[in-house]
DNA sequence: CATAACGGTTGCAAAACGAAACCAAATAAG
DNA sequence: CTTATTTGGTTTCGTTTTGCAACCGTTATG
C-alpha cells in the first residue's frame, strides 16, 4: 500500500443519518456537559473552566464550535468589547430533553452521582420520567417501534 | 514544572454528576451509534463494522466497553464457539429514549438526514415529539425547572 | 499606577483514532 | 478430506485530539 488516505476524524456528515448528524455537533466528550452547565446558568468562559475542569483550549474550541453550530451565541457584554457571556440559543435550550434523558438513564442504571434534583417550577415536584410516546401519550419502547421509510415499508435490517 | 501528571483522557467518573457519568459510558463518537445500530437488528460484528464504516480496532474496543457497562452483552452463538452476537441488554435498550431525543433534535434544527421514520408498531403513525414532561404530562421547556438540592433549596449557580 | 482578572493562544507530551496488514479458528465449497 | 473464505479479532504505524502549563494583550480593580 503506497497511498494513505488524509488521515481526517471520522465524521458524521455524510452519514445520512440524523443521529449521527447530531452527534457530529454535540457527541464528544464535552459539548453536552458544556451546555448541561449552561442550562445551570453558567455563562462565562472562566466560570465553565473552573465548574467544569476542563482545559482552556479545549474550552474555547468546544464554544467555537457551539457557536458555529448555533448551539450558543457569544454576546459581547463589555463596555469597550473584550468582555463576552456565552448564552444558549434556542437550538441550545431544545436539547433540555436530550440532556434530562441521559441524566435519569445513569440515575436509573448507575445510581444518582449528584445531590441534584430537577423540579417543576410551579409546583415544586419532581418531573416525570422522559420517554418516548406514540401520539395518544402512551409510551413506548423500542419494540413498540417499527423503523420504516418513506413508502411506509419496513426497513430490512437483518445485518 | 518539573512534575507531569500522568496523561489520562478526562474522565468522568468522579464528576459526581449523573450526565458525566452517562457520556462517560456512551459519550465518545461512536457508541450511541453502535447502540442506535443494534436497535435496527444488527447483532454481529462484521454487520456493524459494514454498515457503520468504522476501524475494526474502534469497533472492538467500543463493543468491549459497552459490555463492560452492561449495555451490550456477547453471546456465543458458534457451535463449536467463536462465533458471536452482540444484544442489547435492559439498559441499553433504555438508552432508546436518549436517541430517539437526539434524532428528533437534529431533525428539527437540521433537517432530516434519512428517510427513515419512526412508527408506532401498532398504528403506523408517527411518534410525539420526545418532551421532558411533568406528572400531569405536561411538557416542561428547561425555563419551566428548579435545580434544587437534596433539602429543596434551589442551586445557586451563578457562575 | 500596579495588580489582578478575563479570554484567549502556543508548545509539548500523552492518548485516542483510522487504515491496513496480519492471524487463528470456524465454516463453506469443491 | 482439502482448500478457500468468513469471522472476530490484534498489531503496526502514522495522524489527530486532548491535557497541562506557560504566555500574552486587554480590561477592570485597588
Amino acid at each position: 500500500m503506497t497511498y494513505n488516505a488524509p488521515m481526517t476524524r471520522k465524521r458524521f456528515d455524510q452519514m445520512d443519518c440524523s443521529v449521527a448528524c447530531a452527534l457530529n455537533e454535540v457527541g464528544d466528550w464535552w459539548s453536552l456537559l458544556v451546555v448541561k452547565q449552561a442550562m445551570l446558568g453558567t455563562r462565562r468562559y472562566v466560570d465553565f473552566q473552573n465548574r467544569l475542569g476542563i482545559a482552556k483550549n479545549i474550552l474555547c474550541d468546544r464554544l467555537s464550535r457551539l457557536v458555529e453550530n448555533g448551539v450558543m451565541v457569544r454576546v459581547d457584554v463589555g463596555e469597550h468589547g473584550k468582555r463576552y457571556e456565552y448564552r444558549l440559543t434556542d437550538k441550545g435550550r431544545d436539547l433540555f430533553t436530550v440532556i434530562t434523558a441521559l441524566r435519569q438513564w445513569s440515575e436509573r442504571w448507575n445510581g444518582e452521582k449528584d445531590s441534584m434534583k430537577l423540579v417543576d417550577r410551579q409546583t415544586g415536584a419532581p418531573l416525570a420520567p422522559v420517554t418516548v410516546q406514540n401520539q395518544q401519550g402512551h409510551s413506548l419502547t423500542v419494540r413498540d417501534v417499527r423503523f420504516v421509510d418513506d413508502n411506509g415499508n419496513p426497513l430490512e435490517e437483518t445485518g
